[in-house]
DNA sequence: CTGAAAGCGCTTACAG
DNA sequence: CTGAAAGCGCTTACAG
């Protein structure tokens, strides 16, 4: 079924049925209904294809995980941002596409394949690490939008939760439960959002008066849970512990607390701790772990709209912080 | 950039190039190497828009979860699938579409938008329920294959983890382990997939000659994990508890530890529990969970080969189940 | 208000 | 081995 039958069937021209289709308002109201009727009748779909062959408009939005490939599903970050983003982009109109042709040329080479689509923009979900191919899209001419992910270039904006009051949320939890000798576990030292956070952290503990003891910032391999096992691990055995933990992912957290409870320590009794993610798990272990939420839901609603404004061309960049949340549970005590 | 000028710029026509991009053997060595140079020289990428509608085909996949509308990138089962399937679609040569425009005709209508996409085929994955939208999809001509979801559709193939088994060693472990009288915690009444679970259990412990006590089959409201509790919770104040318990689930299996740990009951020494999925928090709950791991990778790979295989008429449909695994952890104790 | 025609960027018989 | 031309299914000035 195609246009040229739909308008046979009719007894219009092709143009008028595409005048119809596309809510043109200079179509007489007789042929308007005759028209649609036929339309629902053979549930008449036009090619999207051809349409974006003669339009230069996809309506479809490119999705990119910056970091290790074929991980990115799993990546509960990265899913639950999507998620939100789906369903508002949805919304606005447009269908989402994700790379994974390996035999295309370049394979990491996202620029090519928005062209090669002609998607109407893009949105770039942070992973662990930045790559180049990414930076090369950022200053193309294809509308970007970054989460926990910063972009410069000239039709791109960015989001970002905002590290520095995730850090100062930590601290100033700590502080009032009366710890004062804070340690920090962080991911791989390249990873740019453990980076931020540390330095964060490290700020906050300074403004609060409080000193900062370069032992006990330790990083991992990664953000997984083996690498806080293994940092606390190197604690434990130096006998030189914080009193208070920040990690920088909820699995971080939850291997120092294997370390710990292995050990035969109390948490938060010998050591507190708080995680970064609020991953599913928080709740289920024992004790249960004090985090720090970030909005994804947020996130991802408003990534929708500024990449529709974008594409529009109603913003100019820009970039925007969403507030976190510190999730209390057992893993630090509590007041009162 | 265009074939066009791509053509003008070696000084040959469009058709030539064009057999050169599509690697068609009759073009001369010299005219090929003098082409492919200019082509990589400009980071030249054909419109898949124009490619599709001249082919009429647009290798992208179509990616449906059959379930409640924009959970399924919150759904640890879909997304673990989905992470291999992508992969090895990639190396097949393919791209991911999903559908979230809500503009769209009918907005459920995924036959129609795969004849907008003119995708080469659909994957569809179970989430909760079937819907009707689905079944037209699946007796469409397009190819779909389906994972843990029986499709029938002279086009369509499908996959299953073997629920009977999964149900079968779960009755094993506990016969093995000395447990007599056993209950089952499942989902919503109308979750195909929990039933399916369900009447495997029963003809498990049916074979194993023990009885089948129905005061201790139990539906919850869905998979979450306050349906466990609520179950459990109930059997509590009856006073009659099964001595062991699966839980179509890992969350429902949480929940009824919750409430068994509120009432101050050991697990296993009060009642043994084996859970379903093997989500990450498993692995941290206290006592770590006992449950059944459904080889998600292995499903996502086979249902991109089988769908690369119906797309390509190499096959006629049928079906496959994928063996299950028990993953043995704390809460129903071990042998030995 | 309606329609004929060119054009979007490819592929594919077909002729040479 | 190479190229001219029709066709895929739309949209969009433009003429009437």
């Amino acid at each position: 079924m195609n246009i040229k039958r739909i308008a046979e069937m009719a007894g219009v021209s092709v143009s008028t049925v595409s005048k119809i289709m596309n809510n043109y308002s200079d179509v007489s109201d007789k042929t308007k209904q005759r028209v649609l009727q036929i339309i629902e009748q053979t549930g008449y779909s036009p090619s999207n294809s051809a349409k974006t062959l003669a339009t230069r408009k996809s309506n479809l939005i490119g999705v990119i995980f910056a970091g290790e490939l074929n991980v990115e599903f799993t990546h509960p970050f990265f899913v639950e941002v999507l998620n939100a983003f789906k369903k508002q982009m949805g919304v606005l109109g447009y269908d989402l596409i994700f790379f994974s042709n390996e035999k295309f040329i370049h394979s990491g080479d996202y620029f090519a394949r928005c062209q090669h689509f002609q998607v109407d923009g893009c949105v770039i979900i942070s992973g662990q690490k930045m790559e180049p191919a990414i930076r090369e899209l950022d200053q193309s001419s294809i509308p970007c939008i970054g989460v926990d992910l910063e972009l410069t270039g000239s039709k791109s904006a960015y989001l970002m939760s905002d590290n520095f009051q995730i850090a100062s949320k930590v601290v100033e939890h700590f502080y009032l439960l009366g710890y004062r000798e804070l340690g920090f576990i962080g991911s791989s030292a390249d990873s740019d959002i453990s980076n931020r956070r540390e330095a964060g952290y490290i700020k906050a503990i300074e403004s609060f008066g409080m000193t900062v003891n370069r032992d006990w910032f330790v990083h991992g391999e990664d953000f997984f849970e083996p690498s806080g096992y293994a940092v606390m691990k190197q604690w434990l055995l130096s006998g030189n512990l914080p009193r208070a933990v920040f990690a920088a992912s909820d699995l971080l957290a939850l291997g120092a607390v294997r370390a710990l409870k292995e050990h035969g320590l109390q948490i938060p009794g010998d050591v507190a701790i708080i995680g970064c993610d609020d991953i599913e798990a928080c709740k289920y272990t024992s004790p249960t772990l004090t985090t720090i939420r970030q909005n994804k839901e947020r996130l991802g609603v408003l990534a929708a709209h500024m990449l529709f404004d974008l594409i529009n061309g109603q913003s100019a960049g820009g970039s925007f912080t969403v507030e976190p949340a510190l999730i209390v549970r057992e893993s630090c005590g509590s007041r009162g």
